[in-house]
DNA sequence: TGCGGTGATACCGGCCGGGTATCACAGCCC
DNA sequence: GGGCTGTGATACCCGGCCGGTATCACCGCA
């Protein structure tokens, strides 16, 4: 009655996101045949009927959305268990952390100098990575631990343990009015057209809809502002990467933002815990 | 390079359970050579020794380790899925809830006529189950929320929302000469001949070492304490199920306990998300 | 030195996953 | 309306893999 094998799961979801047999099978690289019967016996074997197949397309049921969410994680957790068991197998003592490009240097820089430190300290690589890749990474196996913040990033599925609270400041052209004040509001900055505040990517990789600039990366960020083109809000922290022509200005009713280490719920790597014990000190 | 597939997964963990192949064989219902063969496949696949294979005997190797650990949370997650698929597909709207047996009525009853007060609110059917079976009915898909308390509870993976904290009390019978004092203090309890205290299973249903009876249910326990055979530590809302010869004194020194409802991290069940948003607003 | 017990190997058969060819059926355009 | 197109389902075949039996290689042990 049970037992899905992840062959099936990959199967299912592709036909589930291209909602197209033919297509789904050409994406898996096999025939069509093929994969209609592996889906049936899926839902044969689940007792469930996961997709509608209506003339003139195919539709998920709700007991199909249902099981598109859980194979997803499956999926990539089956992926993270194999990296993390190859990482095991070869890079001994070694642990990868993610963090978001730019942020949190100070902080960072602290925390691994403390934990080279500690007497058999795990090596650490650091990954750089963008908007939101730090829960993908951690999620897939490519990465043990995180930098991520609250309330930005979702945590959800991950232990944390807070590291920073810190404000966030406005950074502005140098040669702006308003970096001539000592502190702002959200509001003085929304609503400018002379300035709009640049717009980072969803987790889904969109943007919403507004007058700033859509950027990916800080190195852009900070062109656009040195150049007067785009304002943005950021954590105090950030003050680390600033150029001349940037200025910050606290934000006194921005949410403030603490930074947090995080690992997979489920870790029981024990360099992990000595990481995490050592950021716990700090 | 990757792709588990859950039947070698499968194998994999009965195998590293047993470290011994036909003995693992016998348990899943298949000959030894191929459960080998199996395994030598798996191990070649993913590029890394998992089981040591030394005369007189099987052992993990580093790497079998980790994936013993990433098997076991998969194969659970796969049953998962595959219940909650069915359950979305028959039970259309409909929630377990899983709970400690006797902890928290009040609260419970609270939570459950507010939420029958919804209007399209989930029918709730409420499981009752012993130490730490929440965790394992949330994960394995048999149950969509839980109530769990911080921090007896393992609460990694799941989200929460708090309920109510409380004191703890000692629960005495009331004919012991503790039974008058208006408080106590943890020691107060220890280290008396005449009325150990109970002792709870763990996580692994193994007991800690100690002079007080060992207990797994609260009807037990509360014979146990009527006796006069042993007194228990819990928290306040445990008043609710006292007989007349129970007395509970409150406890100065002891943790708080926060009751919290969990559900698994990744849920995106609107149903779940209903109950959720009820029980904030208690 | 045989004996018991381990996991690995050899080999074979049946099943199942994958392929090709084709069907049934809808929409569509002339 | 009659092809035409494009959909997923069906029929059928083939090869590989999963599982079985028989056996081996190797150790510990009496």
């Amino acid at each position: 009655m049970d037992t899905l094998e992840t062959r099936e799961l990959r199967y299912f979801v592709t036909v589930a996101e291209e909602l197209h047999f033919s297509r789904a099978a050409e994406r898996l690289g096999i025939a069509q045949p093929p994969l209609s019967r592996a889906i049936q016996q899926l839902e044969r074997r689940l007792g469930v009927a996961l997709l509608e197949r209506d003339r003139r397309g195919v539709a998920l049921t709700d007991a199909g959305r249902v099981l598109l969410d859980e194979a997803r994680a499956l999926l990539d957790s089956a992926a993270a268990a194999a990296r993390r068991t190859q990482r095991a197998a070869t890079g001994a003592n070694r642990l990868v952390l993610a963090t978001k490009a730019g942020a949190n240097h100070d902080l960072l820089r602290h925390l691994l100098d403390a934990h080279a430190a500690e007497p058999g300290a795990a090596e650490i690589e650091v990954v750089l990575c963008g908007m939101g890749d730090q829960a993908r990474m951690l999620r897939d196996g490519r990465a043990d631990v995180a930098f991520m913040q609250r309330p930005f990033d979702a945590l959800t599925g991950f232990d944390t343990e807070d590291l920073l609270t810190e404000q966030q400041v406005a950074i502005l052209p140098a040669d702006h009015p308003l970096a001539a004040r000592s502190s702002l509001i959200l509001a003085d900055l929304t609503g400018r057209p002379d300035l709009p505040v640049a717009r980072w990517p969803r987790q889904d990789g969109t943007y919403e809809p507004g007058p700033g600039p859509e950027i990916h990366d800080l190195s852009q960020l900070a062109q656009l502002i040195a150049l007067g083109h785009a304002s943005a809000v950021l954590c105090a922290s950030s003050r680390s990467w600033l150029w001349s022509a940037h200025v910050a200005v606290p934000l006194t009713d921005a949410p403030h933002v603490t930074t947090v280490l995080a690992w997979p719920a489920h870790s029981r790597s024990q360099a992990v815990a000595a990481l995490v014990k050592t950021a716990v000190q700090l």
